[in-house]
DNA sequence: CGGCTTTTTGATGTCCGTCAATCAGTGTGG
DNA sequence: CCACACTGATTGACGGACATCAAAAAGCCG
């Protein structure tokens, strides 16, 4: 029974300062760093001043069919974004923790083709795509809506590329690890331990396999002394050496997502 | 020798009312869709005042190290953005159509870990990402890279899912169907034959399978008489089967992005 | 305890990757 | 004009990673 990361987003100053040097890359310029926090506090701020809702697990934050969808901010508890295939099966297109942004493509596109399910009891905030729309007036806002979709597309990309080109093997690591470094970034965790409420059917939909092959391939993960998934509690038992194989996959991990700083910035 | 499908933005006006039906949706609303055209044709205006640039088969547009990488609007030839793995292999993330914009990312993220490569000769416009964050001041044409962005998401989402649920067969019929459509839509081409400048490694690396297992699937799908695809000449031979084929794959196809609309009004 | 979901494990098959060779098209230079 | 090299397409033989089918075990909940 751990306890469910529970995101309470800090709001500092002292977040003004200090991405700056993070952030300081060729081509960003610190007119759009300094936009894109102010961006993110107001952003977050219009989010907070909605009540707080809550799901059940297994049920949709929001439908394929949904009329007029919403933005959310989710504030503990995971979900995920699916969209199902014509013959039953259906693909998880991604995961999100507490902290995180989703539906924001309901901003500018009209019927979505994806749900959004709680993947267990799950508190969040909720503004119509029309009310963010508005807030897009400001230019700051509208810069950091632009961040997050990238991020997320980032993300997808990631997902697309793992899919394409990697083994179950790699997939079940490079997820493991990426959802181990958001919740840290976000402070959630402070062990390299969590809990993953999903079954090991979602995480076959999540990443293209079956669940008898990923449950195989967690029990090799294990007998492999890299991490141990039991239930849907997550230990990562060595945390250096799964950084070097998921390193030695994609070259993009390196490379951190830009606005991470920001998040890391504004959220811790 | 077919002529390289060639981009011809035509400005008309009117475009306001037409797209204003179509759009009719629940829950989007009116001005929304006005913003979206007026930022659409702002946006377009700006890419139009550079000069137009070339480049060679398999030269890169923008490299995973580029300091400060640019925003690109094709204006006639095809590109993909990629990813390369560690161990060589490649992941293709994306197909460009002439009078798709692309690096829009480049506007909030530095540093993309993703390459842009000319398929073909191609020539484009370019404006750096300094100068579009600058446009975005303009609550429309924010709206507009919003937008844009979006349906490359919903693009790499309908990716995802291919890869992780579907088999070869299918993944191909779609990549197939997908870009027609998308040539057709922009009345680059008016029959259902068209030119496609990749090699079957490309397409391989596009769709997550091999070059010999690409060339096999093609001669199926050429005895069955659905598409024939004769060097880089792609030629759909049922176009009604193909349809339904993809349709009974993924649901969402039913439901065309909804910003196509604003698309085919303004580029039509 | 009985019904449920979720996990676990085995046996068997298949889609697709790997390796390897040939062939066709294209350009290059002697 | 014809070797020559080179890239891309094609095809066969073989093996492996993963799917499918099936069943049992383990938690979980009323």
């Amino acid at each position: 029974m751990t306890a469910l990361p529970q995101y309470r987003g800090k709001v500092g100053n002292e977040m003004v300062e200090r991405p700056m040097d993070r952030l300081n890359r060729p081509g960003f310029a610190a007119a759009a760093v300094e936009d894109l926090l102010t961006g993110a506090e107001r952003l977050r701020q219009a989010f907070l001043q909605t009540p707080v809702r809550f799901a059940a697990r297994d049920t949709a934050l929001a439908r394929a069919s949904d009329p007029e969808p919403a933005v959310f901010l989710l504030h503990s508890g995971f979900a995920y974004r699916s969209c199902a295939m014509a013959d039953g099966r259906r693909a998880i297109l991604d995961i999100l923790v507490p902290g995180d942004f989703t539906g924001l493509d309901h901003i500018v596109l009209a019927r979505p083709m994806e749900e959004i399910t709680a993947a267990d009891r799950l508190s969040y905030h909720a503004l119509g795509a029309a009310a963010v729309r508005a807030l897009m007036a400001d230019p700051a806002i509208a810069l950091r809506v632009l961040a997050l979709i990238a991020e997320a597309r980032w993300r997808g990309d990631r997902l697309a590329a793992s899919l394409g080109r990697l083994d179950a093997h790699a997939r079940i690591c490079m997820m493991l690890l990426d959802i181990y470094e958001r919740l840290r970034r976000r402070e959630l965790i402070n062990r390299p331990s969590f809990n993953l409420p999903f079954t090991q059917e979602q995480i076959a939909d999540h990443l293209g396999l079956t669940l008898v092959h990923v449950n195989r391939t967690l029990r090799r993960l294990r007998e492999e002394h890299l991490v141990l998934v039991d239930r849907q509690v997550v230990t990562i038992r060595d945390l250096d050496r799964l950084r070097d194989l998921v390193r030695e996959l994609c070259p993009s991990v390196e490379i951190p997502e830009p606005t991470v700083s920001v998040e890391a910035a504004v959220e811790a």
